[in-house]
DNA sequence: ATCAGTAATTAGAATAATTCCATTTTTAAC
DNA sequence: GTTAAAAATGGAATTATTCTAATTACTGAT
């Protein structure tokens, strides 16, 4: 059976797709609701996996399809460090990430408006930025370890 | 013949080198001239494109060792964006880059001291970040296009 | 309800950047 | 000059991702 959405995710699920005039299918809904239950930052790959115990038919290509689909409807965002392979992140408040190198473990990390807009401010007259990735990466918390 | 580098860079080049023990071979001087000579972020390809004018020999494996060992002794770094090639830079100061979506053009963009430091404090204790990781994208300065 | 047309999914092949491996060449120290 | 270690080479292998052609599932109009 298809994985089931709270009902806040769900409506939220169904309205982003049907806005962009896309079909809210189960596997999307799959791999939207494996991404919010267990937010660790999965791969494409975790996700295959994970969405495969709930519909086992699913192919890799439709993980990708779906997850393309839900990246472009604004419900997930992509985090990509270095060259490993792009992670999945249904946080859509603005963040920067954090890898640890030891555990490869990714944090989120909280970026406050004051900060945000000073980042913001280094971008020269004549440009739009659309996009900001903020990305840290060294030890980790010792004490998830 | 091989790329001479400027008397400076030259030195830096092979002090940089020599602290790890490694040897200023003519192939990493040439890919590292080539990135110093054209700083427009290149690829790994468009890096082995030039690198084979001077150093007609060259294979594509010893671009990448090259790279590799000049990224490993902080003269280049990498520049990640999306899944899309890795590209290197000579700029050793505090910056970002700013990639723009209809050239494909990378920008690199200062960040001053304050904004750098802000940044930094967005790091949660127990958390030792060791690299930044700072890009914009979206639209450029029409001007330059 | 049925049908047609469109959208989504599927399986597998293809691609592209990068890394690996075994061999040859170069270099530096003795 | 010889020898040992380091680097370069060419080609194969890997890996994440994208593409393609065929099937299946929806949706809206009849």
């Amino acid at each position: 059976m298809a994985f089931s959405l709270s009902p806040s995710s769900k409506q939220t699920f169904a309205h982003s797709l049907r806005e962009k005039g896309l079909r809210p299918t189960k596997q999307r809904a799959c791999v939207y609701g494996v991404i919010l239950d267990k937010r660790d930052h999965p791969t494409a790959d975790d996700i295959f996996d994970r969405v495969k115990k709930h519909l086992p038919g699913t192919s890799f290509a439709t993980v990708y399809n779906c997850l393309e689909t839900l990246v472009g409807c604004g419900l997930v965002r992509q985090v990509n460090m270095d060259r490993s392979p792009t992670r999945y992140c249904p946080n859509l408040t603005p963040h920067a990430h954090f890898k640890c190198t030891q555990t490869g473990q990714i944090f989120d990390v909280q970026i406050d408006q004051d900060t945000l807009s000073k980042m913001h401010a280094l971008i020269p007259k004549g440009f739009l930025a659309e996009n900001i990735d903020l990305c840290f990466s060294g030890k980790g918390d010792s004490s998830t370890n």
